[in-house]
DNA sequence: GCATAACCCACCAAATTAGTCAAGTATTAT
DNA sequence: ATAATACTTGACTAATTTGGTGGGTTATGC
């Protein structure tokens, strides 16, 4: 990011889009439809209002990825491959967002006598900081969070108990 | 979002990208060398790279949503208008993501019958505490904390003294 | 007055995102 | 076997976002 060639340069920092967000909203699908076997993809498409062709783009790198197995044939479809407490978002997020990522700087060459650098350091800080709190939520996490929180139950526990060690 | 007119319905959750990074690194390069006085563009273009046209793009929403105060003419430029500690990384991500956002189903509708909404909510659920998170951190908390991490003292401290309540 | 800088605007090229289409291949219930 | 179901692959496209140009106008310190 720092070499002059490289321009713009993405750093594979967490991507906060769209994609992202289908690709959590799938696996939650998933996680929450998946106890009784496999859930095609044409069952999501429907429930979650996704387009079937973009939900095989993004399931071939969940699956490359190994966050989810398929099951072909009559009565097939995906399924989870861990068990959901051990599936953290940051790993969704990221195999979605899975890119080439051939031009990259790797490593910190020359990046220490500019200004830039510093607070380049500090992006990359903070960006560390959202990974980690992202890699410490998992889809049982999320399940289990809503149902607290849309019972009756009091917010101290939900506040208290936040994922960030 | 749950309504059939609004396809794919951006709702207004935090959005990480590299607009959102080129605000807060602008942000902290004023931060950093504003203490003196204003900090021009031109500057701030040079040190971190980034294009003059894309910086005035960024901080004139940056100062309309009242982050910064910009002073005009010779050694004007901007200045950050509060203190470093009351300005959260998230109110600069939001201010530079903001979009005109007219075709929004606000509130939840009829959204209650579908399978949709349950992963929806739960989606709004971890939007939320992304957020949370972001609005924790403010530009003197990011300073300071890479003061800690770069000096060479023990990494305890900066891992207890989380920004997370 | 003049250079400096903020401000404003319309327009644009490239990249990414989101989605479509079509022709496959693999599995399995019957 | 064979049809049905489901996944795979790749090319293609539409929409949006990103990052940038280039033209200007206004305010202001010297």
């Amino acid at each position: 990011m720092c070499s002059p060639q490289t321009q713009l340069a993405e750093v594979d920092a967490m991507k906060l889009t769209t994609k992202g967000r289908y690709a959590v909203t799938a696996m939650l699908d998933l996680a929450l439809h998946g106890q009784t076997g496999p859930v095609s993809l044409a069952e999501i498409s429907v429930r979650q209002e996704i387009s079937l062709s973009y939900l095989e783009q993004l399931f071939s790198k969940l699956r490359r990825h190994g966050l989810v197995t398929s099951t072909r044939g009559p009565g097939g479809g995906y399924s989870v491959s861990r068990e959901l407490g051990d599936v953290a978002v940051s790993e969704i997020i990221g195999a979605v967002n899975e890119s080439v990522d051939a031009t990259q700087c790797a490593g910190k060459e020359n990046c220490h006598s500019h200004g830039r650098c510093l607070t380049h350091d500090l992006w990359e800080g903070l960006s560390a900081q959202i990974e980690e709190f992202l890699s410490s939520v998992s889809l049982q996490d999320m399940i289990d969070r809503h149902r607290v929180h849309s019972s009756s139950v009091r917010q101290e526990e939900v506040i208290v108990q936040q994922p960030f060690v």
